[in-house]
DNA sequence: AACCTCATGTTGCCACTGTCAACATTCCGG
DNA sequence: CCGGAATGTTGACAGTGGCAACATGAGGTT
């Protein structure tokens, strides 16, 4: 046995996540099982008890770590717009963008079940994301291009907006591929900026 | 009456798909599980396989019924408008009060696998739902409420819109109680259409 | 009537899962 | 150098989806 792989793994909690990260890539979160991750971590069925108190744990580290790529993946796009208004529009084509690139990822942040929502990185990741959004709108209506006001309601607008497309998309019910699917993103978040800049109060029923 | 099945148990596939809607609106998707459905339906944890061809094809069942649920409840609401662009409004809340009141049919109805998506039923029933919003878009642009043109993308952002909301708030990323979600909802589809009226460019383009 | 057929329902089994308990190994502070 | 605390392993258990073989009884044919 002085030959064989050391007892104690370097570094198994990141190892297991990351092996999770891809598992839940490669065959979605419905299939997902704690005893491939740890085969594929190369250590027993139940190691992964040392680091997680379940499987429903490790699957909300895993969404947490996904919100961060998301945060990165909004930001990223962003970088190449100029004005506010573009800076909005791209972080919404960032975060569909993450969510085809990454379908299964996505599922697991947003469709887990309540219980794991309560987790604190989980929802501490989620929050960084959204606070992305809410700068863009801050942002934008320090611009002029949005009505000053209440931020939150503007948010939630975008954010429902670009998560609907992004859901839509990845099960399949809207007829676009990828490419086409980041164009309607962009030409839609024209249209709906157009809304929210003329305000709510247009055509009022209420 | 004219049924003509009654073996054993009388129409076990109606007694199955009640007992697993049921059930997934107690326990959830998660948790659901087959044998569950059975001992509920007071029959062997196999009985089901006589009438469904995996778990899965009952859950594409489940969902396609809740599909035309869906659409009785965008019907419903929409009865209590009067012009197309308050029946497409009073359309999208219809939506989202289907989802709040039952989300984890709506869950099975939007997240399950890719794979019974391609189930007949599941895919008409969808389609006939989308088929009502397809229909306000189109009487709100005969009315001249909406700008005349291809109408598909018009009806993905107004449903993309709306599912996001859904989602969001079925997921309870919208500090909003079911009330007030429904009411953000109408008014900040009053902002969406004022967007999609004035027309932005580019959506029709391709 | 008797008979046969086949859809429907049952029993038993399999591999697999998440999780618990008990045990083994290794690391680190005294 | 030692002993407790981490960490990893083995073994077990109930529960799951699904397969195969068997049982039952409804309906048509003769």
């Amino acid at each position: 046995m002085t030959r064989s792989e050391p007892y104690h793994h370097a570094n198994l909690r990141q190892t297991l996540l990351d092996a999770a990260v891809t598992l839940i890539g490669e065959v979605g979160p419905r299939a997902f099982t704690l005893r491939e991750v740890a085969r594929r971590a190369g250590v027993s069925h139940n190691a992964p008890y040392r680091h997680f108190m379940s499987k429903d744990e490790l699957l909300a580290e895993v969404a947490a770590e996904g919100f961060d790529r998301l945060t990165a993946s909004m930001r990223k796009s962003m970088a190449r717009a100029t004005s506010p208004r573009k800076q909005l529009q791209e972080c919404g084509c960032g975060y569909v963008a993450f969510a085809l690139r990454w379908p299964q990822h996505f599922f697991v942040m947003f469709d887990l079940p309540q219980a794991l929502h309560g987790q604190e990185k989980h929802q501490a990741a989620g929050q960084n994301a959204f606070a992305v959004l809410q700068e863009c709108i801050a942002a934008a209506q320090q611009a002029g291009d949005l009505p000053a006001g209440d931020l939150l309601p503007l948010a939630w607008m975008a954010w429902s907006f670009v998560h609907g497309i992004a859901k839509l998309a990845i099960s399949g019910n809207l007829p676009l591929n990828a490419r086409s699917t980041i164009e309607f993103t962009r030409s839609a978040s024209q249209t709906i900026f157009g809304g929210m800049k003329a305000g709510s109060s247009g055509y009022g029923i209420r």
